[in-house]
RNA sequence: GGGCGAUUAGCUCAGGUGGCUAGAGCGCAGCUCUGAUAAAGCUGAGGUCCCUGGUUCGAGUCCAGGAUCGCCCA
């Protein structure tokens, strides 16, 4: 039908081409702009972005993300405000340049700098816009609204000049200072090695580990002798006492600054029985291991002892005589000293340069009091250096193995263990299994090694970053006091700078005498300071920028910015963002540790610099799960357990992905990614509601509806609507409350639930109920009951529609389009969001009422069942106890239950069925059998649902059975579309022909189309 | 090693402040219904609510300890 007032649907939908269709109709007709321009003027809902590098093809849980911070942008707009998204991408980093030294074979920094910084540089620019396309396509496709033109970039020189200004307020206000870090380091290619990196290169090895004699200083121990005696009674004899450390590391024993101990922590002093020795030696260790390292044969216990802070021993160098003040003496910790059984002795040797537990208890020491310069021995190449011990000096940390070929520490372990064995301070080596990080590319071990870093002072920001989290509404809501709080509470200054090329240049000029340090804010400024006009402000333009100021040469600091500084900057950086507190913002738990605290760290830094409260940059955080393959591996390319996006929308469509994310994802739990998941909900949700919007479309143009017609004589109400009809309705209504609470509560998925029930209600319950009423067998015009069905449908397709919009954009439009009212908004998401149609009391009392009309269909059914009378046979009456309210719905309750009259008497069950059948019953029961049986040969020949027929019976002997069937002839022939009733011979081949069996008699039945 | 989260039917998941005879959807079995539907309805089978203790008249729910999985940090 061509003139048919909607546009015909398909039964058999291809929702990747349906949805096409709309992504093209938003394009042309600007629906994204005109859905902030139409809400020019009101209150504005802020939404920010966190940029993703666009160096690798978009997946699954970019898709995840994308849906769920879509759909409240979504929802915002039609509760009317104005939602400015801006897209954006983080340009900068190390992933970036790990992937462009990968495509290029670059193996370390020597590598990198030999290609030139420059090209380094614009590699990795080409590589962060080599899958932007992509990125666009996708997002277009899933429907995620944000808006590329404005889009921030990272690399962007005015975004970099806004993060260096941001720098320049922090550095004035004393919140960033020069200090160390202790990070994993590739002594091979001169270069820190990132966390992921690391993750992948731990190998099982042995190493030569060590016990160490650490000699207390002569004063420590007379003051430790009378200590004892003081406590015990006991008088010692005099000799030398030591402290045995274990060490896996000996290489860093000539920069050990520190020994620590446990005060918590049992030791056992113990005495070597060795008569013949002049000396009395003495040696301190964990109680729990002293008879297995040392032996009772040889020791005896002779005290027990507990470290305390006054104690304050000193201990002599392992090595030539070192500066006093490069030690730090013993001390206390109970963080990462332990007592094992099998391992150790519970001393542990310090050295600040190559582990994070002793750069801490370091730079603890340096809070406390002057200390001296921490010390390093090794250089960054894995050389020992000059002020290292004589037979150590140039000496390289590493030699090679014979057979792998790979680096290893066991050469100069050995040298060192000969070297303090023969000076009596070696107890004994012991092979050691451990697991050591190597360099994932050349198998080399790794080191931790002390790098210069620069830091934000976000420690002493501690209370007011949680007093800033205090305001943010997190969902869910653990994740608050949880693992964001907890992060925040344990927060340590945050590292800033990392010495790699591809990033915002750390805006720091140093004096090279004065090591005075300028921070520098714009780019006009550094003109001014240097007279130099500079565009781009990477490397290595911008290190080739210095100046003279009274003789002295100020030289640019050769650090970069860790990337997330860029990407937390971006309320303040980005001229496209809005400034200002985000309503929104939506981001995988990961972020915790990313960009949820960069954001956090820089706004309530900047706001400390200008003296104001600390409040956060964003008001709610939804946090999501990791998507997981759908038994809960974790989806790589090795595995092979990667989900194409682009593959799923074209089989599912991306509505029924989306939906399936909304309703399957428990907020902040991974999700199983499952297509028999979205298949499920294909079945469940997204085909129902499909249909019964083609159902609509067929049966209103069948009978010419048009929106004239469902607007003409009047509003919804003042048509016959049925009680029925005021149900669903106020399903409806009650649905919009339910929903919009749900939205505002951050509950999709628990909305998307109340959304699929509704569907279910509509499609299975109101329109299995009221099929009859768009069935029209005559041409005789509407009846106004009929026509408030297709009122009452109408209004459900739309009311769902637009309650569903945010979550499916795509198909809520498709429906949109095809049944808007003319003169209504141009797209659904254009539309503000609807009001309930009825009031709460009402609502109630239709929903309770038809609820308990409900289960009395059920008893009916049942009892049925049981009674074995087929619902097709009407009964003449049903009995309902007076006790149960469902008069509204009698009708229904006989419709349903194929009753002709109903009774409410006194009774004790609630339902009884009058089980008695007169001859007229038998023969309507009949009626509708033989009804059934033809419609089935109708639609197994193929003909259409309008087509009428010839009907022709041959009914043999059975002459009772065409008695009664003869009843009801004007029922069947309506029916079934059947203009002609014929007894006899059946007609010749052209017919349809089947046998037919009716109260165990057969009969033939032939139709035959009429064209 | 630390922090956070999870563990409930074959599968995917619901179960504010302790009252549960533990639910839903899918799947399974039987029956029923069907001219919009790739449907639907009814009935049924299927659970030591991860384990061990504790608090309580009463614990899936609260507390302590442990196990396993995931993420983050060491």
């Amino acid at each position: 039908m061509n003139d048919s007032f909607y546009k015909p649907v398909s039964n058999k939908p291809n929702f990747n081409s349906i949805e096409k269709e709309i992504i093209e109709f938003w394009k042309e007709n600007n629906i994204f702009q005109k859905s902030i321009e139409s809400r020019e003027n009101a209150k504005e809902f802020t939404f920010y972005e966190g940029p993703p590098t666009a160096n690798g093809k978009p997946g699954v849980h970019h898709v995840l993300a994308r849906t769920f911070k879509d759909l409240l942008c979504r929802y915002q707009t039609m509760k009317g405000k104005k939602v400015i998204r801006n897209a954006g991408w983080d340009e900068h980093g190390l992933p970036v340049e790990i992937e462009v030294q990968k495509q290029n074979n670059l193996k370390s920094k020597e590598d990198i700098e030999k290609m030139g910084i420059a090209k380094f540089n614009e590699l990795c620019s080409q590589s962060t816009q080599k899958y932007i396309n992509e990125w666009e396509d996708l997002t277009d496709r899933m429907a995620y609204w944000v808006d590329f033109k404005q889009a921030y970039r990272t690399s962007n020189p005015q975004y970099i000049e806004r993060v260096w200004s941001i720098i320049k307020k922090l550095f004035d206000s004393n919140l960033l200072y020069r200090g160390h870090k202790v990070v994993p380091w590739a002594c091979d290619s001169g270069t820190v090695v990132s966390q992921a990196e690391v993750a992948l290169g731990y190998k099982d090895v042995i190493d030569e580990s060590a016990y160490v004699k650490f000699q207390l200083s002569e004063e420590s121990s007379k003051r430790l002798f009378n200590k004892i005696q003081n406590n015990t009674g006991k008088v010692l004899p005099e000799g030398p006492v030591f402290l045995l450390a274990w060490t896996t590391t000996p290489w860093t024993l000539p920069s050990n600054m520190a020994l620590a101990v446990n005060p918590n922590i049992k030791y056992r002093i113990c005495k070597k029985k060795d008569s013949s020795s002049k000396d009395n030696e003495y040696v301190i260790l964990s109680d729990k291991r002293w008879k297995i390292l040392l032996g009772e044969e040889e020791w005896e216990r002779v005290t027990s002892y507990q470290f305390e802070a006054e104690d304050n021993f000193c201990y002599e160098s392992l090595f030539e005589q070192r500066d006093k003040n490069s030690f730090l003496g013993i001390k206390l910790n109970k963080s990462f000293v332990e007592d094992d059984e099998s391992i150790g002795t519970a001393i542990v040797h310090i050295a600040p340069a190559f582990g994070q537990d002793d750069f801490n208890l370091y730079s603890e020491e340096k809070q406390k009091s002057e200390v001296s310069e921490i010390v390093c021995l090794v250089d960054q190449a894995g050389t020992f250096t000059n002020e290292a011990p004589e037979f150590l000096k140039g000496q390289s940390i590493f030699n090679e193995n014979r057979k792998t070929g790979n680096l290893e520490f066991a050469r100069i372990n050995k040298i060192i263990c000969k070297h303090l064995q023969e000076k009596g301070l070696l107890l004994k080596t012991e092979k050691y299994e451990h697991s050591y990080p190597h360099n994932w590319r050349t198998g080399n071990p790794l080191i931790y090694f002390l790098r210069p870093s620069w830091y934000v002072r976000t420690q002493d920001l501690r209370v007011k970053l949680l007093e800033a989290n205090n305001k943010v509404s997190w969902h869910p809501n653990h994740v608050k006091e949880g693992r964001f709080g907890k992060w925040l509470e344990n927060n340590v200054d945050w590292s800033i700078s990392r010495e790699r090329y591809w990033g915002t240049p750390l805006p720091l000029w140093i004096g090279e005498t004065s090591q005075k340090v300028v921070a520098v804010g714009s780019l006009k400024e550094l003109e001014n300071f240097s007279g130099l006009k500079l565009d781009d402000p990477h490397k290595p333009m911008v290190d080739e920028i210095t100046w003279e100021e009274n003789g002295e040469k100020f030289k640019r600091v050769p650090e970069v910015l860790d990337c997330w500084f860029d990407s937390g900057s971006m309320p303040y950086a980005s001229e496209e963002n809005p400034r200002g507190t985000a309503d929104y913002i939506c981001e995988a738990v990961d972020q915790t540790r990313g960009w949820f605290y960069s954001l956090l760290a820089i706004t309530v830094s900047l706001m400390d610099s200008f003296g104001k409260e600390p409040n956060p940059p964003y008001k709610n955080v939804l946090c999501l799960g990791h998507i997981l393959d759908k038994d809960g591996q974790k989806m790589s390319k090795s595995k092979g357990n990667v989900i194409n996006p682009w593959e799923l929308f074209e089989q599912f469509g991306a509505d029924p992905v989306r939906w399936y994310m909304i309703s399957a994802c428990s907020a902040g739990q991974p999700i199983r990614f499952d297509l028999a998941g979205i298949n499920e909900v294909m079945r469940r949700f997204i085909l129902p509601l499909w249909n019964t919007y083609a159902f609509y479309v067929l049966y209103a143009n069948l009978d010419g509806i048009t929106d004239d017609i469902l607007n003409t004589p009047g509003e919804l109400l003042e048509r016959q609507l049925q009680p029925i009809d005021l149900w669903i309705v106020a399903r409806l209504s009650e649905l919009n409350r339910q929903v919009t609470d749900e939205y505002e509560n951050y509950e999709f998925a628990k909305a998307s639930q109340l959304i699929e029930k509704f569907v279910d209600d509509l499609s299975n319950v109101w329109v299995r109920a009221n099929r009859s009423r768009f069935w029209n067998t005559s041409s005789a015009s509407l009846s106004n009951i009929d026509l408030a069905a297709y009122n009452t449908l109408h209004t459900c397709l739309l009311g769902v529609c637009r309650l569903s919009a945010p979550f499916i954009p795509l198909l809520s439009e498709t429906i949109y389009q095809n049944l808007k009212p003319t003169l209504s908004e141009e797209s659904i998401h254009l539309t503000y969001w609807p009001e309930p149609e009825l009031n709460t009391d009402l609502e109630n009392k239709l929903i309770g009422e038809m609820n308990t009309a409900l289960e009395i269909v059920n008893i009916g059914r049942s009892q049925r069942q049981e009674l074995k009378i087929k619902i097709r046979q009407p009964l003449a009456k049903i009995f309902i106890s007076k006790d149960v309210k469902v008069t509204y719905f009698k009708d229904f309750i006989l419709n349903e239950l194929n009753i002709k009259d109903i009774e409410f008497t006194e009774q004790k069950e609630r339902v009884k069925l009058d089980t008695e059948l007169s001859i007229e019953l038998i023969s309507e029961g009949l009626a509708r059998e033989l009804i059934h049986s033809i419609q089935n040969l109708r639609k197994n020949s193929g003909l259409s649902v309008s087509d009428r027929i010839n009907l022709f019976f041959d009914f043999k002997s059975e002459v009772e059975l065409n008695e009664l069937l003869l009843k009801q002839k004007t029922y069947i022939t309506e029916e079934l579309l059947a203009i002609s009733w014929n007894e006899g011979q059946l007609k010749n081949s052209s017919t349809f022909i089947k046998t037919i069996k009716l109260n165990g008699k057969q009969i033939e039945v032939a139709i035959e189309k009429v064209n």
